[in-house]
Formats: C-alpha cells, structure tokens, sequence
DNA sequence: AAACGGATTGGCT
DNA sequence: GCCAATCCGTTTC
C-alpha cells in the first residue's frame, strides 16, 4: 500500500505528476492521522524550468533538499504564510519536484475541520496548496522527510481516472518564468470540486 | 546591512 | 474583485 521510495525514483517528474491523482496522501501527527487524496498537481522540471526554485542549477540552504534522492519531502513558507508540500523526485541532484495542490479529505475529515475550522464540505478545507497543507498539518517541520516513514507517506488505493478526466493546464502563479509559465504542467481531476480555481481550461 | 518579493489565502468592498 | 497579511531566502547596496 505505502508507495516504496523507488516509486519516486523515476525520472519523468511529468509522468508522476499524472500518476500522483488518486494516490492517497497521509500524515500522522501525535497519532493523529489525517489523508486526502490528490486531485490537483504542478510538475516542476528541475535546473530547465524557470519556475523552479533550482533552476539554473541554485543551491541554497532552502533548496538544498530538492537535490535529495526521490521521495523526499520538499515544504517551503510561501508569501510568510503559506507551507507548500512538495515531492522531490528523480534521483540525487537531479531537484525535479511535483506540488500537491489540492486534496479530496479521506480519513480524519474531523480533524482537518479542527485545523481549518471550517467543515469538509467546503471545498476550501483543501483546495490550494497552502489550505492542502494545513488540512493535512503540514508545516516547516516536515521538510526533507522520506515519504516511507511513520510521519508522513503517500498509498496507492487503487484509484484510477480515466485519461479523458485529467485536465492538462499552465501552472498558477509562476507569470515570472516568462515563457515556462506556459507549459501545461498542472494537472487536476476534471470535475472534482476540490480543485482549486481556475478548474475549467 | 537593508530591501525585495513570492509555486497564496481569505476577508472585505 | 482587490488587497493586506507576514516571513525569510535571495539580491543588492
């Protein structure tokens, strides 16, 4: 059920961005356990990309974990606010990355409406990468973290949708890499309300 | 040493 | 729809 660190070691970070929806995201906090499973992702294609943290090959105290083996996790503050939750994938030094953007609550639906205090079924709970995290409670403090622990991993459920039912779009928010803001390399669950907006094309 | 700005969100108009 | 919140890595002086 738990996914091996070998899942993360492929080298496609655009395949495993597809092949995360459906995949069941966990966290175990003080026994607390909470999952959702992932409807919406952005790839982030290593020193290539403009968009990401390491392009260029940039190696800072913050980004170092993105050079970490497949299978680490990747979570940085965002705006001061914000914890986004990333999987590093690849292999060692190749800082090839997917975001998890959105999550559909599975298990712990009543703590995740303590964290976010508000109820499941608003689609707010977990739709956008910052409101995901903080459903699942995730902060700084889950940085670097293999994702075959006790604290934090991600199963395969058997979850599986339909090509036709994975929308292919530009990832948000990143106008500043300049022409790589173009690439369709968000993918979400067409029709799941968990998404976060835009969710049509 | 100081300034800048972001892979965002939610509350108010 | 607009804008403030709020921190720290990164860049610039």
């Amino acid at each position: 059920m738990k996914l091996p660190l070998s899942y993360y070691s492929n080298q496609d970070v655009l395949f495993l961005a597809q092949d995360l929806l459906g995949k069941v995201l966990f966290t175990d906090i003080d026994d607390e356990v909470t999952a959702g499973i992932i409807v919406e992702t952005e790839a982030y294609f290593g020193v290539l990309d403009k968009a990401s943290h390491a392009y260029g090959g940039r190696r800072t105290n913050r980004t170092e974990t993105l050079y970490s083996h497949g299978g680490v996790s990747y979570v940085y503050l965002c705006y001061g606010i914000h914890h986004l939750f990333n999987v590093v994938t690849s292999v060692k030094d190749e800082p090839h990355a997917v975001l998890i953007r959105a999550v559909e609550p599975l298990i712990g639906k009543n703590i995740m409406e303590l964290r976010r205090n508000m109820s499941v079924d608003k689609a707010a709970i977990s739709s956008g990468p910052g409101s995901a995290a903080k459903a699942l409670g995730i902060d700084q403090s889950f940085n670097k973290k293999d994702l075959d622990g006790n604290e934090i991993w991600i199963e395969d459920h058997g979850i599986r949708y339909p090509s036709d039912d994975i929308i292919k779009a530009p990832r948000i928010g990143v106008a500043y890499a300049q022409e790589d803001a173009l690439l369709p390399w968000r993918f979400f669950v067409k029709g799941n309300k968990y998404v976060s907006k835009p969710n049509t094309i």
